[in-house]
RNA sequence: GUCCCCAUCGUCUAGCCGGCCUAGGACACCGCCCUUUCACGGCGGCAACGCGGGUUCGAAUCCCGCUGGGGACGCCA
């Protein structure tokens, strides 16, 4: 199967229309040293929608091989970080699979094993240089104008002294000969790429605590798990010319490589923490749905065949992502076009979900209480409904939330916008007789809300702008805001509930408009 | 420093096996319309092929150089 496969990849220049029918399998393999970050997700998410799209599989290996940086709770985090995201894996640590373990910690043995072929082989030998050693070698090589690179120096020690030695307790590394000529492929974003092997130098396999490096543990496993699509980021082009050195040595097949450009901030640099959220889980708590950071990912790279369509949902995605159509140039993440695609996502969530999710928002911040009867429950759930339209993310809602039922005429008044409101001719009269109409009335509802309206408008002789401006400084004491109509009866319905901040009906507020502006 | 990669509106991008491009879409921004107010929505506007050489009847599209940006060069992944 295998022999086959990488005749077919000779021969063919697009190997992959070959592969097809076979079961493809690709990995996402972070190291467990810190928070999922964005340009990472989007690494899994490209690897979890090609594997969708051709019924593969997707397997989560945990790289942990850097013992001092790797932690256990960054591990759990990043698993309920992809869970959230609706990334789920078909093989992993936490489920197993046939390749296992999913864990590197947990396949020392194995690259043992693969090393010690390799050694036999005289494919690989061991070193004792001394980092300090190393590192003068690597001065001179930068001062000199070259590429730095390990020169193989011990290369020359023969295997029988190298055994002695370190059978006396010397400590050495295992290194690969790296043979001449040129290392090439072709990866499925950039097209043929290559370097002269004479750049690399011999690199290291085992460190001299016998650990695998991260290469090496990284082809052992992929092939191992029969990785046929290694998709990782940009970054990993370089080793990538190591690693197919490394199969060869090994007399491994090759898996097709894709690499990902990397994400950047608005100044072009690296994506970081300066650029504000990165770590997914920080999206999460601000209120992003998740389906909205697939979509917005996805794109970022990355643009669907018919273009116009850009708001699509996780299974939309799948269908009609191809890795033939990411781009090779780096994209620069933008927080804007993140919020319109979430906005978009949250128009089009399930208004029961997006009360369930937005509700502990309003909690945390003290606006609704946690243990609210039916009856409150009721109201924040259409507050929430009525709010949604307003913000870019849930986090947003509390501040809106605010803005719409707390009430400050003092302030509200003072306003430039709200005075020129009062001053336009006919305002004051609007003001008075709104809030005598509702003044008579028990219980503002929408009904009473529009008879009101029509009264006032035949009272006084104004309509339009010069009608409805006063009306909403009226209940309001602001220039703007969200929809009268609907607001009004929720003023009313909160007026009349236990709630943490206490919301004024339509008709105190206007009585007391009116009372300010007398 | 050396090697590798990338280069279309401010941003994400379509186009890139040359003519259909007076370069299309989206975000943001601005304006108008709708709504008896606001918001949503609709419509419209602003705005790009980095520069210089080739190749060609013809180049955003192919080639070279420059510039700019990114990445790699670890007993990190």
């Amino acid at each position: 199967m295998r022999s086959l496969r990488s005749l077919r990849s000779f021969l063919s220049p697009h190997p992959q229309l070959y592969t097809v029918q076979m079961s493809i399998r690709v990995r996402f393999a972070p190291s467990p040293t810190g928070h999922l970050h964005v340009g990472n997700v989007r690494t899994a998410l490209y690897n979890w929608l090609f594997a969708r799209q051709k019924s593969g599989a997707f397997i989560l290996r945990i790289e942990d091989t850097d013992l001092d940086r790797s932690e256990k709770r960054y591990e759990e985090q990043l698993m309920d970080d992809l869970k959230w995201l609706g990334l789920s894996w078909d093989e992993g640590v936490d489920i197993g699979g046939g390749c296992g373990p999913y864990r590197q910690t947990d396949r020392f043995d194995l690259y043992t094993r693969y090393a010690d072929r390799l050694l036999k082989a005289g494919k690989a030998y061991y070193c004792f240089c001394s980092v300090e050693e190393l590192e003068r070698e690597r001065e001179a090589q930068l001062k000199a104008g070259s590429q730095p690179h390990y020169q193989g120096k011990c290369r020359a020690i023969a295997p029988e002294e190298a055994g002695r030695r370190r059978d006396q307790g010397e400590e050495a590394t295992l290194r690969l000969k790296i043979r001449d000529g040129i290392v090439g492929f072709r990866d499925l974003v950039f097209g043929p790429l290559e370097v002269d092997c004479d750049v690399i130098g011999d690199f290291i396999l085992l460190r001299s605590d016998g650990s695998a490096q991260y290469n090496f543990a990284c082809v052992v496993d992929d092939a191992c798990m029969q990785i046929t699509h290694v998709i990782r980021g940009e970054g990993h082009i370089s080793n990538t010319y190591r690693q197919i050195l490394l199969y060869e040595a090994l007399d491994l097949s090759l898996p097709q490589f894709a690499h990902l450009s990397t994400i950047l901030g608005k100044d072009g640099a690296k994506l970081s923490k300066r650029h504000g959220a990165t770590s997914i889980d920080e999206f999460r708590r601000r209120g992003y749905l998740p389906e909205a950071l697939i979509n917005y990912l996805t794109l970022l790279g990355w643009a669907p065949e018919r273009d116009g369509r850009e708001i699509l949902t996780p299974e939309e995605l799948v269908e009609e992502f191809s890795l033939e159509r990411v781009n090779r140039s780096p994209a620069i993440f933008d927080p804007d076009k993140l919020n319109w695609v979430n906005r978009s996502h949250l128009k089009k969530a399930d208004p029961t979900r997006i009360v369930r999710l937005a509700l502990p928002h309003l909690e945390e911040a003290g606006l609704v209480p946690k243990e609210a009867d039916s009856e409150t429950s009721r109201w924040a759930a259409d507050c929430i409904g009525f709010l949604i339209n307003h913000v870019d993310k849930l986090e947003d809602l509390p501040a809106e939330f605010s803005r719409t039922f707390s009430f400050d005429p003092e302030a509200g008044l003072a306003a430039p916008e709200v005075q020129e409101v009062v001053s336009q001719t006919g305002a004051r009269e609007v003001i008075a007789a709104f809030a005598d109409y509702l003044n008579e009335r028990d219980f503002v509802d929408f009904d009473v809300y529009r008879e009101a309206v029509n009264a006032v408008k035949a009272q006084t002789g104004q309509k339009g702008k010069n009608l409805f401006h006063p009306i909403r400084v009226s209940v309001t004491a602001q220039a703007s805001g969200p929809e009268l109509e609907k607001l009004i009866p929720l003023l009313e319905r909160g007026s009349r509930l236990p709630l943490p901040k206490k919301v004024m009906s339509a008709r105190d507020r206007a009585r007391q408009v009116k009372g300010m502006l007398a």
